[in-house]
DNA sequence: ATTAAAATTTAGATTAACCTAAAAATAAAT
DNA sequence: ATTTATTTTTAGGTTAATCTAAATTTTAAT
């Protein structure tokens, strides 16, 4: 039986790889699960032997089949709580994380198929990410940063790359949600950052650091 | 922060005293924990540091105000998700009651709040045990051990002992559920056996063991 | 190509939660 | 009232998951 800890772990490194990343550093394991670097190498040395990451030492650790496995329900199961959190009981979308992050721990072959089923096989999550299906597979979107748009094209939210609480929360008093519309105003050259108008109406200026972090589909 | 393994002693000292007992031995804990005594031992007085139960050597555990509160809360969060299990996904009775024991460990102020407002503010589980309020107040009802009647009369199921998967397969097969209708036609006197006729039809005769593990109120 | 900086691993400890075996205290039985 | 049986506690250890500090390896920079 795997624990809660050892399910963070191959969460971790499968967040640091989804993208480009060959492998994972410590480094980078240890940032995202406030620990030491010390206490990940102790892991995933210990991962390794159970054949759930493969790892060279000073190499970093990327995850195995059965690790990926287990990493992709994780991620089933958070996201799924996720929508079952907003859509039946009424949570907003910045109160939803630390919740499904204990949810996703819950162990029940029944219980994942039976909560798809209930909400309508839904595809995204609150926050637009894609949900995989029982057999690991991402739905795949055309979806841009918003700091990638050029001056006068439109966007429309689909995704957020962070859940933070606060990053959401500025986002609500911007009246910014999945599905507004975003259009650029001005590139700002000297400091990067974006005039955007939000729906038609209040304008505002995005540092890239938040534009880039906002995806949309191309109007 | 309480951890999973501290609840789960508070909620076995809870249901060891919450009928009659003053205090909950350390091999009566241990038999619900599937544990050694030595280990109850250890964790016991790590709590009573803690203040969440009174101990004193020899003499068994008891909670305190702080320890039944959480107690009380522990089994109010599993008993609401047995019935969103039930209601809303779903489950058969006697499948819920391992992923409820799981799903009550999850810490939401707002969380419970919200599944009982969607529930409904259930009073009930799906094994007819009382949820208590979120002041920790158990719904009391005039109900009979079934062995208890006598030849003749009649009860409504209204709850029953245990919540093992077998038991409750047991009643499944004899077509028997919260509401059925059990009548008593004799009781044998030498092995203590019930003869029971089941929503006027079927006939079962139960030992004396499982007559008391069903809760009638009479009609 | 060396040296400096950064990342990673090892060494040695700690804490929570468990264990077995032995000792001590309480309860039951003659 | 002793003896026997049962329950509980103590003593000494183990494992998973963490830590800090020191050593080692890799990467970056001069």
């Amino acid at each position: 039986m795997i624990s809660f800890a050892e399910e963070n772990y191959l969460k971790a490194i499968f967040k640091i790889t989804e993208r480009d990343r060959k492998s994972a550093g410590t480094n980078a394991i240890a940032g995202i699960l406030n620990t030491s670097a010390a206490s990940v190498t102790d892991m995933i040395q210990r991962l390794s032997e159970k054949e759930l990451v493969s790892y060279e030492k000073y190499k970093g650790a990327s995850l195995s089949p059965a690790g990926n496995k287990i990493a992709t329900d994780l991620i089933r199961k958070h996201r799924l709580w996720e929508v079952f959190l907003v859509d039946k009981l009424h949570f907003s979308w910045e109160k939803i994380h630390d919740i499904a992050e204990q949810m996703e721990h819950i162990k029940s072959d029944d219980l994942i198929d039976k909560l798809d089923n209930y909400l309508g096989n839904p595809r995204f999550d609150p926050h637009g990410d894609p949900i995989p299906t029982k057999e690991g597979k991402f739905m795949i979107r055309n979806q841009y940063s918003l700091d990638l748009l050029l001056e006068g094209e439109t966007g429309v939210l689909v995704g957020v790359r962070h859940h933070e609480t606060d990053f959401l929360n500025y986002l609500n008093e911007l009246k910014i949600a999945l599905g507004t519309e975003l259009r650029i105003l001005k590139k700002l050259e000297f400091d990067k950052s974006t005039r955007v108008r939000i729906n038609n109406a209040e304008e505002v200026i995005f540092p890239k650091k938040i534009a880039r972090d906002l995806y949309v589909k191309k109007k």
